[in-house]
Parts: structure tokens; sequence; C-alpha cells
DNA sequence: GTATTTCGTTGTTACTGACAACTATAGTAC
DNA sequence: GTACTATAGTTGTCAGTAACAACGAAATAC
């Protein structure tokens, strides 16, 4: 041994470069967060934006697949997946509207309420255990600042939009 | 509890609901923010990750490659790509240590310290977008929560199998 | 009626992160 | 010394999230 270790002094300055890093940071905060979640809902077969989802269909009855994008944030061909598992679970339906047939209509049945009713104290315990270093007023202050810092961004409420596909050659 | 009925009353509830999930929002922040960065760095051909790793290497002269996890949060299984990919363009250099044949000893290059200087500009900028919705007393206090709440998990100090006790020495 | 746009679907790709199995070296017990 | 255990790094695999392109069906515009 005693081979390393001459230059602590560095060391520190540019670590906490690295410690500062706010995609990083998140990157990481966000990583660790999904993952105990989905650890805690697993047991019913569940992720994170199957809750997502649901709580985008429980909130609004009748939308529609582009609106549950847009709500979400989520892209509208990964949503289709989320869906599919959803509806095969009996979580939720879809069916065409007779007022325009190229929408899907989503609801929420039965079953799905009582999924998202059970994987929301899964995941507000996973969240406890995920911000334990944060006091209420602090978790209160990262939700805040996250919420403003995605609004400046558009995200959140647009997402499929990406109908670009006519663009030019 | 609250079983949702009338529907115009608890839209709004529910939907607000999901925007006040924390680790949705952290999880689409560091998804924009992770590529904000990658695009800006691409010309290069490197990724956030690339620059992690640089800044852990450039940090402190003569690290392992289990040190470099260990500040980085990164699996050491997955760090092996990233210096691959930084060794191949001469970003680093990897010898065995003489005096303990298992380790590497990771070294920024000269080639290396430009490619940080330079993606540091890019990272910082790219970060400005990304939270351009926040004021720098906002983006301080961002920084401070999530660190605190990754020191509270323990993340980023300790890496792939066996914590840092040793490490110091 | 044709052209264009929108909605949902399918398929592909990239980045990140976990994890298990393996090689080789080192350290320790006997 | 041998045997056992632990560590460093490597390899390979897989899951989760997200972006994007191409497509058919249906609506809308002209």
């Amino acid at each position: 041994m005693a081979r390393t270790q001459l230059r602590d002094a560095t060391t520190t300055a540019t670590v906490d470069r690295l410690a500062e890093l706010p995609a990083r940071l998140v990157g990481l905060l966000a990583a660790h967060s999904r993952a105990a979640i989905d650890a805690t809902l697993s047991t019913r077969g569940l992720r994170l934006l199957h809750v997502v989802v649901l709580e985008a269909v429980g909130a609004d009855d009748g939308v529609t697949q582009r609106h549950i994008g847009a709500v979400t944030g989520l892209d509208c061909g990964n949503l289709v997946e989320l869906l599919d598992d959803l509806e095969e679970r009996g979580a939720i339906s879809r069916r065409r509207d007779p007022n325009d047939r190229r929408r899907h209509i989503v609801e929420l049945t039965a079953r799905g309420a009582r999924d998202l009713e059970w994987a929301r104290t899964r995941v507000d315990s996973a969240t406890n255990d995920t911000l334990g270093g944060l006091s209420a007023r602090e978790r209160r202050e990262l939700v805040d600042l996250t919420q403003k810092a995605l609004r400046h961004l558009g995200i959140g409420a647009a997402a499929c939009p990406s109908t670009l596909a006519h663009e030019r050659k």
C-alpha cells in the first residue's frame, strides 16, 4: 500500500465538481427512486410508470391516449405497451371513440381503481424511504424546484407532438 | 380513501398527485438533463458518464477503478466499458499497479485533460439550458437537496460490492 | 375525390443501472 | 508450503426509460 494518497487537497476540489453536477445528482436520485418504487410494486406486477398512467386515467374518465401522453410526459409509442399491460390485467378499458374512430377512450375499471389505491400507499412509502434524508419542508422544496424546471422546459405538457413525420427530406 | 366519483371535482386533485410524484419529477428532469448533455457532447463522441469518469480520474491521479466506482456511484462492471472508451480515444491510461497486480492505475492523459476542459463548458452550457427556469439560488438549492437525499441513501460513496473502508489507508 | 393531418401501433435504438459468473492476484490460516 | 478466502477487474445479460421512424386507419381540408 502506501502507494496513493498524496493529493487530498486537489481531490476535494475536483470531486466537488462531480458532486455538484445536477444532471448526475438528479440522475442518481431518479434511478434509486424508481428502483425502490418498482421493487415494492413488483409484488403485483406493476411499475412506477403503470401507476403514472393509472393516475392520469383515473384523474379524468374517458381520456384519449394522446391526452395521457400529454399529461404524463410519456411518448405515445411507449405508452401503448403500458396500456396493453394495464388492459390485460383488467385495470383499464380501451374502446373506440364513436365520434372519432381514430381515438381510443381509456377508462379506469374497478380493478384499476383498487390497483391505484393500493399502489399509492406503496409509492408513498417508498418515497418516504428515498427522501428520508429530507424534512417535509425540504421535500416540498424539491418538488417545487423540479416542477418549476420542468414547466420551463415544457415537459409533462407536450409529449407526442413529434408529428414532424412529414418533415422535409 | 376517497374513491373518485365526481369527475370535475377530483380531476384537478388527482392530476396534481401525478405532478407531485417526486420519483417521476426527478426522473423526467434527469432524462432531459442527460439527453441535453449527451447531445452537446456527441460531436466528440462523449456522453455524460464519460465526463463523470473523467472528473473522477482527473481529481486524483493514479486512482483504481474501484475508487472511481466509489466516487462516481458507478457499478464497476459498467465502468469497464466507459474506461475502455476513454482509453481507446487516448483520454486515459490504464496500467497494472506493481504493488498489487490485481489493480489498475488509471490516469488522465493530456488528451483527456483537454477533453475534460472542453466537456465542462459544454456540460455547463447544457445545464444552464436545462435549469433555465431556476434562479442561481434555486439551482443551488436543488443541488443541495439532491446531495442531501443521496448522502442519506449512501449513494455516490459505495459502488460495487464492498464499501470503501480500506480505501483510505 | 385527393391530399393532408391526426391517432394509435409497431419496431428499433440508445443510455443507464443491476447482477451473476469468471480470471487473476493477494492475503490469511494452518 | 498448501488451502481457503477475499479483492480487482472483466464479461455478459437483462430490465427500465426514453427517442424516433415508419405505418395503417380514420378524420379533415381542399
